[in-house]
DNA sequence: TTACAGTGTGAAAGCGCTTTCAAAACGGCG
DNA sequence: CGCCGTTTTGAAAGCGCTTTCACACTGTAA
């Protein structure tokens, strides 16, 4: 039906594009009439849209009036066409739904649309063949920037990829032209989680890994070493199981945790969703927490203040850190150089940790 | 024919970088340089790209051939500004990191790019004002449909909106030429939740409503009342209080609850993220979950499985609600009439209920 | 007065594709 | 063998906007 419409509207108007009727613009207005309407051509309308060089103020005023009478919006597909334009930004994350994501996609679209910019997300789903097939896609829509959420594609790749658009890359440390790259803290936040057990007088204290291929596990494992150490507390290799970021595995490295029988009064979790498998299965097991283990977790994701007990862990700005990247990726579009500076890493102390007994 | 045709084109593009490619191959191929390598015009190779006529076979396999070797990618924005389609489709979510609505914007964003669409994401932020603004940001980016999960909007803007492109709206029963609406059925969900408790032996069955404005809570509330009233159980108004499907609402809507004094064994929120705060404004006031007050949710979000106890809820199929939306939404472009079925409403018993001491 | 930088402006040429429209090629038939 | 109804194909006209280019006009220096 709606191709019907479009055909009748397109036999019509085929030949007469002036239609000197200036009432009635239903949502068609394009800037053709707009610049009839005002009396100026084409070329100066769009030179007032984008301010792309002075134009006389009665003339402005006379588009501005035309613009406001006919409702004009600009189409920004012809814009993209005829500019390289297309005021959208590609967004590649991992899963659309994932619960420490989610965060950091709502300010990258805040900060974004505030700008009049759209994005467009894609999910690479942790597989770095699908995250290039998602960029080729959005590389056809003709974004003009690229976001990329903690990826699975190479430094290389990425580098070549800032040669030809505007990149901002988070969770790696990253130097090329064209590209900006933001990494939170994981250290300090394995650092701080560590700490905070430590000075809570834990002297054994196991930690559950992220998957070994995600840099910020392997940070945040760092940071723990570098806690115990710093208390003097030895490094116990037995007490280090490997998770991979989910409920699941969380509730699992647990299991063999306790199996191996070494002996532990607290659990650092490399995020918030294996702190919260380990906590069910803690649970499972007839363990209270924090009165037989503590818990901590890592990234402070919207349900670990909700968490039997609320959990405590490393607050994760994962908002902002969006909202940096959107902004840091405008500035890029703009020509300027984007000063970036993220939040330190924050230890936020809730109920899942207390003295040993 | 066409999809396949994209396909096809888009598992080509992946080819690496090494090419011998005499154009700059970069992306930068265009149409016409297809059209001129195969020696023939730009019409006979958009018709073959579009399957909008009958072409030789060996121009088809000129064509395919000089797609191939070129690695030619059509570019959507010339498309869109031609054709009028653009393969892509707005999506209206409320929040993009709802931990509810995130399943459904990934099964959405698996059938359309399966189809060589590509979904826009924009959040009204519960505002219909906001929501208006948003669609009228898609449809200047020109997107082929609209799929709107659970708005604020009014039926009657929906409907004129789909007399201009098509629609498929959740949450709501509506008709409308050019408009599909799925709605799971609330009701049935929490008829099952209550009769679950029901059965267990519970007669004093608190219910935390959602936000009034929101329909799907109504016909929760709705399915509360007739299990109750199938078991003769009579309802107490007393003990249905609002809620605004935040934790915190849940949270604050227990402790109004257990201030009232009205006795209660059970509790039904009318989503999980009530149920975890109510369930952790039981825990403060040293109330076990399941031994001194039962709870089950609604929604089965994927925390749901991992909370302390575990939950039991309605599961609410989202990510297939989203592929269902997404496939309606295919065939409506397609100028099918779609046919959909939504999963009916399921009780998943875990571990927060139980009968009542 | 002629000459010469500036300005503000309009005409026109695209951007890469789709879609008429009409001409060309093909058959079939009298 | 010519005529006519069918396909197949190419030329060309846009889609709505940006941008180059050149043309008025100023105003000022010579």
């Amino acid at each position: 039906m709606k191709k019907q419409t479009d055909a009748a509207a397109g036999k019509r108007s085929n030949r007469k594009p002036a239609a000197p009727a200036q009432g009635e613009g239903d949502g068609k207005v394009t800037l053709d009439m707009v610049a009839q309407a005002a009396g100026v051509s084409p070329s100066t309308v769009s030179r007032i849209l984008n301010g792309t060089a002075v134009v006389s103020e009665d003339k402005r005023q006379a588009v501005d009036q035309a613009i406001a009478k006919l409702g004009f919006v600009p189409n920004p597909v012809a814009r993209g066409l005829a500019g390289g334009r297309t005021l959208s930004v590609g967004v590649v994350t991992q899963s659309i739904d994932s619960p420490f994501y989610g965060g950091a996609l709502r300010g990258i679209e805040d900060e974004l649309s505030r700008a009049g910019y759209s994005p467009l997300f894609v999910s690479g789903h942790w597989n770095a063949a699908t995250e290039a097939r998602c960029i080729d896609v959005l590389r056809s829509r003709r974004v003009d920037g690229l976001i990329v959420l903690t990826g699975r594609l190479s430094d290389a790749a990425l580098s070549k990829l800032a040669q030809s658009l505007p990149v901002v890359v988070t969770g790696r440390r990253l130097r090329a032209p064209g590209l900006v790259s933001l990494d939170f803290d994981n250290f300090e936040g394995g650092r701080l989680a560590t700490h905070h057990l430590l000075q809570l007088g834990h002297r054994h204290i196991a930690f559950i890994t992220g998957d070994p291929r995600h840099p910020d596990g392997k940070d945040r494992l760092r940071g723990y070493r570098a806690a115990l150490e710093a208390a003097g507390v030895p490094y116990n290799p037995a007490l280090v199981v490997p998770g991979q970021y989910t409920e699941e595995s969380g509730r699992m490295a647990l299991e063999r945790l306790i199996d191996s029988r070494e002996p532990f009064t607290a659990l650092f979790a490399a995020n918030d969703q294996m702190a919260f498998g380990a906590t069910l299965g803690l649970h499972r097991r007839h363990l209270r927490v924090p009165e037989d283990v503590s818990v901590v977790g890592f990234d402070d994701v919207a349900g670990a203040m909700y968490s039997i007990p609320p959990l405590s862990t490393v607050h994760h700005p994962v908002y902002e850190l969006g909202q940096i990247a959107a902004l840091a990726m405008l500035d890029l579009l703009a020509g300027e150089a984007p000063e970036v500076a993220l939040p330190p890493a924050r230890f936020i102390v809730r109920e899942s940790t207390k003295p040993p007994r």
